[in-house]
DNA sequence: TTGTACGCGTTATCAT
DNA sequence: ATGATAACGCGTACAA
């Protein structure tokens, strides 16, 4: 009983000498076929071990019931919770997800976009690389009709539907807050200001100041990368300085944390001396010698919305350029490294 | 100048007055081909915007280049990172990865078994969820002459290759080092037993007991699942007893977690009274209040390796049944929670 | 070196 | 209700 190749629709047919479209019928649930056929069809099927070949399938229908996913890299807890979101929410439709990573570069993005493309995927996800800067492997896709869904990291074209948070909102309202814990210095670790993302950040950042009749100061904004050394060098730097920031505002965790790291070393005490905020709200940042506040980016929803915006999309094919821009507002978690209630303030020296 | 319809070979070897095979000849290298009509055809194709079909190229040849990857949750750090393992030893082959989420559920995971199977997929790589006991499941992919390669969490079946940890070692190491550390009373927080690696690391921790004449005590080997929560109350059940441990080894970072913050509750102090050892080398467990020592599993080395033997197995395809086991060694992280020697000493990413 | 013709497994159109 | 046939896009024996 060893059924070394596959079994199809023809090797059914043949044994119930039929044609092979009338086991098709009976497969897709056509209308066109009476119930007795169709049963027996089904039963034999079964029995026969016979599996639908998508592949064929997919030859003929146009459609692949795959998407493609492209991040920088699926092992940073941002994005393979989006991911996860992406495949909770797709799966039940009957759709697979294959994950590319960019590590960052555009080449391997646009290598990725390609082949992608190729093998006939039915949309993409992504979230551009630090270095995309030019957009035409991008507009392409528009062309193929294959929809496209940016989500966190996006461009501004038109066409495209993406899923987005606040950066703005979330860069304010940490301000804001950090601002309310009694902090005036504030200053600001930017990411890669090539993205939207960070750049929101910034400004957030800086209409809070404004709104607040606090000075933006050029020195008070250090671009830093994702890395913990990143940010304790940047402490460095900043305690040259004659007037010592008394809170940090970091567009990343990683650069929050080396702060922290460095600020502990220089006996620097927080929250009493210098509040610090993060952004991800990266699994380790509750779990810190001093739990950090960060801006929690809910990738989860996010992913689960851009699944949802491509169903939209893909269902209602009619309107060949839908384009929707969904904006989620992330969330401040407080904790213990910005926290000063329940803290006795000290006075200053 | 806008191409909605996709262009095949038929298009660019009409344009040529040439025939379609000669197109495809062209377009793969084939030796039996002048150079002549070879350049004309790539420099027309690519004018044309031609895109290989893959679909139609995998309905033919049987290859799809696509792999399945079935783990319990994406978003946990060792899935995606082993994950991003595979991807990246795969993508340069020209495989791309379809990633599936099991949710700790055999129906799950036997439903993506048979949807992946369906498409056509050249490989399968999975990690077992807590709840499979029966295998015919898995049995079933051996009939379709698919490789299915273990990692991490595996079943002993004939025919199948795997990629652990040598979870055993893991476990003997992390109980060893207590010893060293001068600890006697060694509790062990337990997995899933369902699951060989929660087994294997057991019986590590008993052999260490039994290698040093410690005496295996059943009151200290209690079962948590990795919930934080799962922790704390274990040591809420352990501290009722008369005779306390001075030890835990967890096989889970998050029970550890949860048993540190209970023990800090309980004023119980971290090395000096009770030093605990984590599994899994998770990111969090370096930025903890007390940087926890924890067994590091090479995860993104465990998908590398993987993928190679994927790789190994898809091109020796002349012996069916290849069946090779890649046993690595897990790399105890000491840190602080327990380290009683040089505690002044800081961790080491 | 190039062209012809067929098949991969399905589904859809047209007859019957 | 069912059957014959074409077509999806490609690769490849076989023939020329």
């Amino acid at each position: 009983m060893n059924e070394k190749d596959k079994v199809t629709i023809y090797d059914i047919s043949e044994k119930l000498n039929i044609s092979a479209a009338t086991v098709s019928r009976a497969l897709n649930d056509n209308p066109k076929i009476s119930i007795k056929t169709k049963e027996l069809v089904l039963k034999t099927a079964a029995a026969m071990n016979y599996k639908q070949n998508r592949l064929a399938q997919a030859l003929k229908s146009g459609k692949t019931n795959n998407v493609g996913v492209i991040v920088p890299y699926i092992d940073r807890n941002f994005f393979s919770s989006v991911i996860r979101g992406i495949e909770e929410e797709l799966s039940p439709h009957g759709y697979h997800v294959i994950i590319c990573q960019s590590h960052e570069d555009v080449t391997n993005e646009i290598t990725q976009i390609n082949t992608l493309l190729n093998t006939q995927i039915d949309g993409i996800f992504m979230s551009i690389s630090k270095t995309t800067q030019d957009t035409s492997h991008i507009q392409k896709v528009l062309q193929e009709k294959t929809p496209l869904i940016f989500f966190d990291r996006k461009k501004d074209l038109p066409g495209f539907s993406s899923v987005t948070i606040d950066d703005f909102n979330g860069g304010f309202s940490a301000t804001e807050h950090l601002i309310n814990q009694g902090c005036t210095k504030i200053v600001h670790f930017s990411g890669d200001l090539n993205l939207d993302i960070y750049k929101n950040r910034c400004d957030g950042y800086m209409a809070a100041l404004k709104k607040h009749g606090l000075p933006i100061r050029k020195e008070y904004i250090i671009q830093v990368n994702s890395k913990i050394e990143s940010g304790a060098s940047a402490i460095s730097e900043l305690w040259e300085l004659e007037d010592k920031p008394d809170a940090i505002f970091s567009a990343g965790d990683y650069a929050a944390l080396g702060a922290i790291q460095e600020l502990k070393r220089r006996k620097v005490r927080i929250p009493e001396d210098v509040c610090v905020v993060g952004f991800s709200n990266e699994p380790f940042t509750k779990y810190m010698e001093l739990p950090m506040s960060s801006v929690d980016q809910t990738p989860l929803e996010m992913g689960k919305i851009a699944a949802q915006v491509f169903l939209e999309q893909v269902k209602g094919k009619q309107t060949l350029t839908i384009e929707k821009k969904v904006v989620l507002t992330p969330e401040l978690c407080i904790r213990d490294s910005s926290n000063r209630i329940g803290k006795a303030i000290p006075t200053v020296a």
